[in-house]
DNA sequence: TTTTAGCACTTTTACTTGACAAGTGCCAAA
DNA sequence: TTTGGCACTTGTCAAGTAAAAGTGCTAAAA
C-alpha cells in the first residue's frame, strides 16, 4: 500500500513521462509537491523497490514500469472529460443520419486515429455469430461466376470462380437449394451442411456435382471469420518509441496484419473498457491496447485503440467511453 | 556516347551496388576488367562528369546516379532468365484451374513480393471501364438495407444504408428500374443517369423519393473508382535504404495508402514493361516502380513492383514479363 | 521520526584526438 | 593511352575528456 505522497509522486511521474518521454528526475517533482528533492528521491527509491518505477541507468531519472502504468490506470488516473473540439469532430460523424452503424463506427475511429495519432481497430462479430442470409450468383462471362454471400449482420463477401461444363441452370438450382435449406446457419457450419444436405441432392441431377460442390465449399470456408478494420496503421510511425526502432515497427506492423492476433483482442467477456498494457496484450510488449465491446440491436463488435505504453490513458478511456455510449443509444 | 569500356565499368558498378549497397571503388573494378585501378579511376571520373555516377564524399567510391540507373536499364541490362525455383513457385499458382484470373494475379504477386522482398500492386480497370451489371438489395432489419453493386468485370462493392419511412416494395421497385434502365452504363456515369432517368420516374410513386434517390446516388458515387491491391507493404522495411530512415518510410507508406498516387501508376498507354526510377515516379525519389499492363478477355489492369532504386532490375523485369505472358494466354 | 542539505559517485552525451583504411586525383614515366 | 605512385581527403573506430543530470547516502536540522 502506498502513502498519499507516494501516489502523488507516481502520478506526477507517469503523467510527465506521458507528455514527454524522457526520464523524470527528483528536482522537477520536488517543485511540484512541496518538499525537497532528497525526500522525493527517498520516495522514488521506495516506489522502485515496489516495482512501479524503473531507471534507464544507475544515475538516470525514473520511468514508469509496466506495473507502474498498471497501478496508475487502476488507482490514480482521473477520467478526463472530453474537450469540446474532440467532441465536435465526433458529433459530425454521429449526427449523419444516413450512415449505417458500422460506417459510423469506422468513420469515427478514423477521426480518433487522426486526432490522437494512435492506431484504431474495429472488429465485427465472429463468423459463428453470423448467420447465412443469402447467396447470390451472378454470371460474368461464359466461364466466370461471381458468388456473393450476405450474412444477417450485413457482412458481405464475394469471390469470382471458374466453372467448366456446368450449366447456369444447374448453378442456379444449387444456389436456390442453399438458400432454401441452409440459410440461417452460422457461417462456420455451412461447410458441414453443404456436405450432408446439399451434396447428396445435387449428386442426382448435376453432372459435375463434385466440382460444383467443391467450389461452394471453398467459397464458404474462405469466408473470413471476422471483419477486421485497421485504421491509421501509419500513426505508429509517429511515436518516438517506435520511430527509432525498426525492429519494433516491423513486429507491430506484422502483427497488425495477422488476423489471428488482432482477433485475440476480443477475448474478454464483459462489457467494460479494458486496458492491456505491454505484455498484457499479444501485439507487442511496448504497446498498450485499450478496447471495449459494443452492442446495439443485432450488431456487436469491439473497438480498440493501440498506442505506445506511454499512452494518454485518461483521454483514450474517456473517448472510448463516449464512443460506446453514443453507439449504444 | 560511352566507350565499350565505360559501358562495362558502369554495368559492373551498378550490379555490384545492387548486390551490396556500399560505394564501389576502382580497385574491385580493375580486377574485373583487365586494367589498372588508375585507368578505372579516369573512366569513373568521366562517367561522373556525364552524370551517371556519384560520390558520397570526396574520397568515396562511386554510386550510380538516377541517370546511371536509367542508362543501365536502357542500354546495359541483360534480361535474366527466371530461375527454376521462382518459376516453380509461380507455376503452383498458375496451375490452379479453379482460381479466377484476378485471384491468380493477386496470389502470384503475393508470391513475388515474398521472394523478392519488394512491395507489389495490382490495379484493376478504372471505373469508367466498369459497366454496371446488377444492383441487388437485401434487407437486414427493419431499418437497414445492404446494397450490392456488381460490374461486368466482376468487381463487387456493397454498402449498408439506413432508410426511414420507405417501404421495401418501393425500394425493390426502384432497384428493378435501375437494373432495367441503366445497367450497362459505366459506373462513373450512373450518378447522372440516376438523376435524369430514375429520379423523375420514382418521384411519381415513392413518397420519400428524395431520400431514396440520395441514398442510391451516394452509393454509386462512393464506388471506388479502381480496385487497388497492395501486397507486402511491410517488405519496404527490409530494404536498408529505408530501414535507417523513418521519414522515407513514412512518406512511402503514406503514398501507398493514397489511392490517387497509386492509380497514377497506370498513366502509360502502351503495353510494354515500364521502369520508373526515382523522380520518374510519383511515390518517392528513392523508389523504383516497374510495371506493365495486362489484358485478357474483358479483364485488364496493371501490375507493379515497387522497390528501392537499387532494385534487381533484370530479375524483376524478367518476372513481370513471365507474369504478363502467363496471364495473357 | 521525518526532512533536508550536501557531497561523492555514476552514467550519458557531446567533443576532440589520433590512427588507420579506403579511396580519389593527378603527375610523370612507361 | 595506360599505369605506378604519391599526396590528399574523408569516414570510422577507439580512447579520452569535460560537462550535465541525476542518484544514494550520510549527517545535521526540524
Amino acid at each position: 500500500m502506498l502513502t498519499e505522497r507516494q501516489n502523488k509522486i507516481l502520478k506526477l511521474i507517469v503523467e510527465k513521462y506521458i507528455k514527454n518521454p524522457i526520464p523524470v528526475g527528483s528536482k522537477v517533482i520536488s517543485k511540484a509537491i512541496n518538499c525537497s528533492s532528497a525526500t522525493v528521491r527517498n520516495e522514488m527509491g521506495e516506489l522502485e523497490k515496489q516495482g512501479l518505477l524503473e531507471k534507464t541507468h544507475t544515475s538516470s531519472g525514473r520511468v514508469p514500469s509496466e506495473a507502474g502504468y498498471r497501478y496508475y490506470v487502476d488507482n490514480l488516473m482521473e477520467l478526463k472529460k472530453m474537450n469540446g473540439e474532440d467532441m465536435l469532430k465526433l458529433q459530425m460523424v454521429f449526427r449523419n443520419q444516413q450512415l449505417a452503424l458500422s460506417d459510423v463506427i469506422t468513420k469515427s475511429l478514423q477521426v480518433i486515429s487522426d486526432m490522437m495519432n494512435y492506431t484504431t481497430v474495429v472488429l465485427g462479430s465472429k463468423s459463428h455469430e453470423n448467420l447465412l442470409k443469402k447467396v447470390e450468383v451472378i454470371p460474368i462471362d461464359d466461364e466466370n461466376l461471381t458468388v456473393i454471400i450476405v450474412t444477417d449482420k450485413g457482412h458481405v463477401e464475394h469471390k469470382t470462380i471458374k466453372l467448366k461444363d456446368v450449366s447456369l441452370e444447374e448453378v442456379e438450382k444449387t444456389v436456390s437449394l442453399i438458400n432454401n435449406l441452409i440459410s440461417g446457419t452460422p457461417i462456420d457450419e455451412v461447410g458441414k451442411k453443404l456436405e450432408f444436405e446439399i451434396k447428396p441432392i445435387i449428386g442426382n441431377y448435376v453432372k459435375q456435382h463434385e466440382q460444383l460442390y467443391n467450389v461452394f465449399y471453398h467459397v464458404f470456408t474462405d469466408f473470413t471469420n471476422q471483419e477486421i478494420n485497421v485504421m491509421g496503421r501509419n500513426k505508429m510511425l509517429e511515436q518516438p518509441e517506435f520511430s527509432t526502432n525498426i525492429e519494433k515497427i516491423k513486429n507491430v506492423f506484422n502483427k497488425l496484419d495477422e488476423r489471428e492476433i488482432l482477433s485475440n483482442i476480443e477475448e474478454d467477456d464483459d462489457n467494460n473498457i479494458k486496458v492491456y498494457i505491454g505484455n498484457e496484450n499479444n501485439i507487442d510488449s511496448d504497446v498498450t491496447v485499450i478496447q471495449t465491446k459494443f452492442k446495439k440491436g443485432n450488431e456487436e463488435g469491439t473497438i480498440a485503440i493501440i498506442g505506445p505504453k506511454r499512452m494518454e490513458y485518461d483521454r483514450v478511456v474517456g473517448l472510448l467511453d463516449y464512443m460506446k455510449k453514443n453507439i449504444e443509444r
